[in-house]
DNA sequence: CGGTTTTTTGATGGACGTCAACCCAAGTGG
DNA sequence: CCACTTGGGTTGACGTCCATCAAAAAACCG
């Protein structure tokens, strides 16, 4: 299966195709570990050694910290076609846990042996870099909402984000769109907007008490921006979330691009 | 002056040393532009243009955006030694803005010429990639103090990092420890464990309110652990305020904590 | 169908923001 | 030397957001 890696990058970057043949048989050459795992399992723990970077294939993982009173921090959500802790590839040890949300396939590509690739061509190191920047974008919008925003912002946000971020999902084999539930959470989920996540993630994703977010919720069930569904929530106003969200960060609006096109085979 | 950004590097990575000598050439060989700052000055904002890479040579700044509401969240500080704005290197628009919170003086590369000269060597390279991944922790470490823990624990933290990361300044010509006082803010400054920040300051970094600051500083100074100077605070009882935040900034992670649930069976 | 997980709702209280003062050190100008 | 200003610090009253506790209602899962 060549080109996942390849793929992953495709989508964020417009300029891998500006990869030489060269480069693109350094990332082709190296060879994933393929890690299958069930619903709620744990990729790695806190402290762990970390010796891999890790391609989410399918399913959905989040990483979270443990704190003392027994709570969780999730500090971030993985969809298929994302490198997960990325910003923990440089360190010994694994700062925060991985576990995943539903059955997941991940690859694990020995880091030392990506360092080493991504070091050997000027291109690959910039594509690299601007990877890792862009995750660090993304920490510093999560840290200002959550230390600026009410409730009722950082819920709204946080639907609409996983729903942006859950259709941006792609088949990493083919590069393109994956049209199938893609948040197997809810399992009569699939057409319609669609967030199959439990409100206790969430809670744990915001720094929120469950209860509370139970409250907002309903505020939003009662104003109709979204309804519940047997698991999961239907967004039905997404304009209105996002004017409750006060949708500003830099997401681009993703203009339905085709990936096919990109995978000359 | 030859060496500050080598300088720079050679405090946070031992690895260091092991540049080659064509290593140190590459980097000697990027001259910076020097820039000078009165205290309060802006050095950019957001949404401006983001071309250069920074380099904080004396002075404190920190970056911060700005909120509909008008408050501001402050993002992190910048210490002399450190790299500002790292995460925003890759980007075209700066997110955050800059501030000198001292007059400062700061070494601006130019960021194509980094990213090239970072690039053409694999060890510059794996390097750099260090030095983002560092910056992302420290990220992750903030989102989860702000997220959750409380007002006492977020203001001790905070002095204690300001303390710390104040005390491991350096004087990038000679790259050793800064003796002279580095937090010019409060102008009697000098020895003892002095943090020259005003409330208002903490409040903008920790996301609370400037009164509330207050309160708790006021219960720390009746606890005995703080005295207030004429500007600045001063520690007096540094194991005190670890205590209470929970975490010592910059120490190795206590032993092996077992997270393990406690389900029987 | 019971056992489990998730959702929902109410009651209560604490943490923290907001408003509105007042204090105090430092600087300025006469 | 004193009036005035200015920027920060300090304090109280009050309200709100949200956590916590507790428990019931749904939904799921063999």
């Amino acid at each position: 299966m060549p080109g996942e890696l390849i793929n992953a990058l495709a989508r964020d970057f417009g300029e891998i195709s500006e990869l030489t043949e060269a480069d693109r048989f350094l990332l082709n050459g190296i060879k994933p570990q393929r890690l299958s795992f069930e619903k709620d399992s744990v990729v790695f723990r806190e402290g762990e050694p970390a010796s891999s970077f890790l391609l989410v294939k399918e399913g959905i993982c989040f990483n979270h910290r443990h704190l003392e009173d027994g709570n969780r921090q999730i500090i971030d959500l993985y969809f298929p076609g994302e490198v997960a802790v990325l910003g923990e590839l440089s360190r010994e040890c694994h700062v925060s846990g991985l576990t995943t949300f539903s059955r997941s396939e991940i690859l694990a590509y020995d880091k030392a042996e990506i360092k080493d690739r991504f070091s050997q061509s000027p291109r690959l190191s910039r594509l690299f870099i601007e990877l890792i920047s862009q995750a660090q974008a993304h920490l510093t919008e999560r840290l200002v909402g959550v230390s600026r925003y009410c409730a009722k912002q950082r819920v709204a946000y946080f639907l609409l984000e996983v729903h942006s971020r859950s259709a941006r999902a792609i088949d990493l084999v083919s590069g393109s769109a994956i049209t199938t539930v893609p948040l197997p959470w809810a399992k009569a989920a699939g057409k319609g907007n669609l967030v199959g996540v439990p409100q206790v993630l969430i809670a744990d994703a915001l720094g929120l008490s469950i209860v509370h977010v139970n409250r907002v919720l309903r505020r939003f069930k009662e104003a109709g921006y979204i309804r519940t569904r047997s698991q999961g929530i239907e967004l039905l106003d997404i304009d209105g979330l996002e004017k409750i969200a006060g949708w500003s960060p830099m997401r681009e609006p993703a203009p339905e691009v085709d990936y096919r096109e990109s995978t000359d085979g």
